[in-house]
DNA sequence: CGGTATCCAACTGGATACTG
DNA sequence: CAGTATCCAGTTGGATACCG
């Protein structure tokens, strides 16, 4: 078939491991795409990130921006003026990051019904685990 | 330009923040990615996913595929035999899934230099806290 | 306004030992 | 072979208080 050794061609994947681990520690967290989703429609204040990232802390907000910047998915803009003005932006990196995921978030929209409904049922299986 | 409304267009994103929670809860954590990437390449027993997803323990491989198996991503069939036999494979939500994981691995393959270079020049800059 | 610092509870996941 | 059970270290992230 495919294989160039006698197997059943084990190597041939396209990219490998360490790719994947390394976009699961740029986005993988609990917040860098929610706040990469919202720099989408365009530059964002600290404060308007924090009331449109529903949940976050200013804790989190900050370490995650701080992340992002440093991978140059966003650029921090600041304003010395009073009271500070602080802007976050996404680079070209950053837009096409929010690309890449379209597909993932459309597979998750077109699925969640039926994960869920998978969940149940695997839930209620007599022969599950009850924890 | 494509505002449909006169203000700024702050509620106009294409899906909601629940979505990106739930896609992260399926595949945002260590191991579930590495497992359907290898499964994309037709079944596999528990001990080849064992030897071929680098570094993951008994343990971490179980849970893991069990909870793919919950979500109706991947699919459980034991042989009852000795010695048992047990094989994963990807359901057509797990295949789609796959799928739609491939522009963000491409992403990350295309900008993985950049984002390093970027690090890099984040960490040397004088101004940034040294931890 | 936009942070930083500290503390701490909860969760994640690795190592190890045992089982059908 | 394919798990399960237990223990425990490290990390994540929330709450709170304070600062330029």
């Amino acid at each position: 078939m495919n294989g160039t050794e006698g197997g059943e061609s084990r190597a041939a994947l396209p990219e490998d491991p360490c790719q994947v681990r390394e976009v699961l520690g740029i986005v993988g967290d609990k917040w860098s795409l929610l706040i990469v989703r919202h720099l989408s429609e365009g530059p964002r204040r600290f404060s308007e990130l924090k009331r449109a990232v529903d949940g976050i802390s200013q804790r989190m907000l900050t370490v995650t921006l701080r992340g992002l910047e440093r991978d140059g998915i966003l650029t921090r803009t600041v304003r010395s003026v009073m009271p500070p003005h602080v802007s976050y932006e996404l680079t070209p990196i950053g837009r096409a990051l929010r690309g890449a995921t379209a597909p993932l978030l459309e597979w998750s929209i077109t699925h969640l019904t039926h994960i869920d409904a998978a969940r149940a049922e695997y839930d209620a299986r007599p022969d599950t685990p009850p924890a």
